[in-house]
DNA sequence: TATGAATGAGTATTCATTCAT
DNA sequence: TATGAATGAATACTCATTCAT
């Protein structure tokens, strides 16, 4: 490898470094609670020195955001693909996105954000909003694809993507908040139980 | 009217007027994103002058939060009221929760606000939260009673208020965010049928 | 008495109150660091009420200040008035200062801040300062009198003024501060024993 | 030198520099009484400026005081040092501490806003108030130490201590704010005749 | 690249004072 | 007289950003 080669890739590892930071911090102190100079310190860096790897704070923020939505991504896609049975392929679409907020929940923290219409001011309002919407198509089309391939109309089958996209997010929301403990409920199980029914009722159709 | 007596009223309607002041700004920008100086600008008064009406910044958002949630609670019960038939109250008390946010995007955004992160940064304390929990139950309470009356259990009618509760929390967040959009759905389309589907299970139990 | 001498009485009582109301108030949180408010609530009035009584923060300080040096003053006069031993006299003229102040901790604060060369922006500066001078010259000529009826030259006499009163402010002080507490020792012995040496010297000259 | 070592000595004359303009702005308004602003103000920089140099204003009080009081230890050894007899000793070290306060005023009110209400509002601590009877107890010591080598009991020389360091802070206050002119008299002649008048009673015992 | 120092605008809150009622 | 509401300036402190070194 090259030298120019060498050092490119240490910048980048430094990048990851700090976006790895900013994460823990967001996530512990909230996005419109965390400070530069907080992400920095845990980086190890003072704040003038994050400015030679990001072009500002909301700069900053996006990538964050961005690295989220990619590892969302991934988990379903790898979620699903070792499975061959269109039935299994469905139900395991139709949880994937909720398992992977449950189990990032600073993903979640970081979605939320996202999802409020925060982020405003930041000036890069609609590349990110298509991106996003993009993540989420990738994400949750699978689900729609199953359910046609199950007997579904196509209506049938975008209906089930909101459904369930609502769902989960409902559930997600009153995990995180610690609310569904007020119902001594499981939020994974009412996801299952949720999945499974609409699953019967595409069968039984 | 005495003299006295007119200027309490002054008063009260100043207060309102600057609680439907901060109703907006704050969510808006939510808590921490808000300042004092604008909410008093956009009620037409200098920052100082707001701590003769509320003790700090937190307590002028605990007012408005409290406002919000007694609003939700009349409307539900109003909502119900008039109803006799069990399995109307069931379908209104499953909706309403869902329709109070849908018509009061401003409620809606204070509610998330409030959901975030469990309030941890906020401080707003323990008998914020209790006083939340509270009026959520008192919200959400009917429609297990009316679940029972229809012949479910008592753990089928508690699951049925996590269920109906996500469902809507879900669906709302999709509707605020415009993302419903993407489907080409009707969110209260989509709760209605939720509700529907939900009593015909109980009934054909 | 008539209707508005009645109405002139009860306005000075109130004044009078609410001196009593700042000289506490001042006592506990030093001149600094009370405000008007303060004061004001002390005094069971709104801040607002005081103008009524007093043209400004300053001129209420200036007020409790002076009440406090008429007090020190008809305290040293009472003091010496029912003795008739010129030794006796002396005795009392050069421990008077100090036992006012030992006796009143409030007014020695009070005091410390009019000696600070304080309340310089209050623009009453001159006029405070030559009615301080008066009062202190009150409060101490009796010593040189005394001395002199007991032999001392003027020149003495007036030493033993200089000497007296630093002796009798650097014991207050040390009081005052809790410092004399390091040194075991007892603030009126020293300042009793200090005169007695003193009045000694001046019969043994 | 190195670059390092160069920019390390530029923020150590800047961080000496903001204490000399502190140091001025305090004394004569005291900690209350000045604002950051005054100070940084004063110093040719910007409020916030400040904080890259001292945590708090407090804490930029703190190490005013505690130069000020490094200063007359410094002072009051120097003094002694040189000397060989007691009875020297004992008077140099009996004058030192009027003396350093004679000729730094700014110290001397630095001093008197330590001792004002010991304190109490300002929260320094106790740390800070340790330290001060610290420093106290080394500058006068030498007192004591001598009077006991030129004969006078352990009570004695304690007692010796507390006079002269009472007679000192009379004359220093009646000094600092003039009123040692309306008598005519010169405040470290007085000092020298008390001290001298001491320690002829020692050895004439 | 990275730092440390600096800025200028911003934060919530307090205060002396004013004034209509 | 007294109040309650209002102002405008002040308070200590924080923050994103810049820049010489």
């Amino acid at each position: 490898m090259t030298i120019k080669g060498k050092r490119v890739k240490i910048a980048e590892e430094k990048r990851k470094m700090i976006l790895t930071s900013a994460r823990e911090v967001f996530s512990e102190n909230g996005l419109e609670g965390t400070s530069l100079r907080a992400v920095a310190a845990h980086a190890g860096y003072t704040p003038g020195a994050l400015y030679f790897h990001f072009d500002s704070k909301e700069a900053l923020y996006a990538e964050v955001l961005n690295l989220s939505l990619q590892r969302l991504e991934e988990r379903i896609k790898s979620e699903i693909e070792t499975l061959t049975s269109h039935e299994e392929r469905l139900y395991a679409s139709g949880l994937a996105f909720f398992t992977f907020y449950e189990e990032n929940p600073i993903d979640l923290d970081l979605g939320f954000y996202l999802f409020r219409g925060g982020m405003k001011p930041a000036g890069l309002g609609r590349e990110r909003d298509i991106a996003l919407n993009q993540a989420l198509e990738d994400a949750l089309s699978p689900i729609a694809e199953e359910a046609e391939k199950l007997g579904a109309t196509e209506t049938e089958a975008n209906l089930l993507v909101v459904d369930c996209f609502a769902h989960a997010t409902g559930l997600l929301l009153l995990l995180h908040t610690g609310r569904i403990r007020m119902f001594n409920a499981s939020a994974s199980v009412r996801m299952k139980e949720y999945v499974s029914e609409k699953i019967e009722q595409i069968k039984n159709k």
